[in-house]
DNA sequence: CTGTATTCCTACTGTTATAGTAGTATATAC
DNA sequence: GTATATACTACTATAACAGTAGGAATACAG
């Protein structure tokens, strides 16, 4: 059940986004020089987030990245899904047809109930609750996402 | 987040030898006809459950599996964790160490959080509870795990 | 109009995990 | 002693992960 950095990572740069949000471009460099990651790689992982919506990005000197919408109206399970890919934790909770013994098939309710208990999680921050946070912790001295 | 085969596939075996507990060992080979899964595959799996204790072989003739503990003692958390590895979805979560801005370290909380949502649900069901709608929908006609 | 800073796109690579398959060794009931 | 079961080890094909690399396209500053 480990995340991939692809998920940890990308959080984290929208989280960037986020903190930034109102105040003009951010650029790939300086939030993967913020977080430690891979320019490179990181720049993949924002491209995902743009081609979902989420993320605008401008081009040429100054340029950068933008969330389209205001931090409090995303939540942490639009983000997730995106980086993540289809949330299902087994292919019949989406595709019943896909398994010809699902309607009996008892572990599926299990794997059901975990997932709604993991996503409802998700769906109850935003990330204007998350970087909130964050500004509490930014009166002290050195504060990191 | 797809769940593997292995615990997939592990999960409805161990309810195999829930449903047949009390009555004697359950073949390997029986228990991948009914569910479908390769023989030499589910030997593996099983193999797992036996290592973790619980789960008992009987070599020979009339041999098979039993499980060491009556159903409602084994819950749905220990038999996925075995099967799973280790649950945790980020690193830093049980080794902190290991990510040195752990401590201000905003995603981690929510990791944190959605993990605990998933164990508790897994942590408040039994093999019990699972085979008892089984035995429900049983009185029905074609009944499979 | 030119140069530079940025994103954009595609392809490549090493490593690891998944989902098995295969073959042989070992124990035991009869 | 033999058939029937588990036990163990090794092998393999495929896919995903976690990047690296290089250059093209675009936009702005001067």
């Amino acid at each position: 059940m480990k995340l991939s950095t692809r998920s940890r990572y990308g959080m984290r740069a929208i989280l960037e986004l986020a903190l930034e949000y109102g105040q003009g471009p951010l650029q790939i460099k300086t939030i993967a020089e913020r977080e430690g990651i891979s320019n490179k790689y990181l720049e993949q992982l924002i491209s995902i987030l743009k081609a979902s919506g989420l993320v605008r990005s401008i081009r040429g000197p100054k340029g950068g990245y933008v969330l389209t919408k205001p931090p409090h109206e995303i939540t942490i399970k639009e983000v997730f899904s995106i980086l993540e890919g289809p949330l299902s934790t087994v292919e019949c909770i989406e595709h019943p047809e896909s398994c010809e013994r699902c309607i009996d098939c008892l572990t599926r309710d299990i794997w059901i109930e975990m997932q709604q208990a993991m996503l409802k999680v998700l769906e109850s921050k935003t990330l204007a609750d998350l970087i909130q946070k964050a500004k509490k912790c930014n009166s002290g001295s050195n504060f990191q996402i």
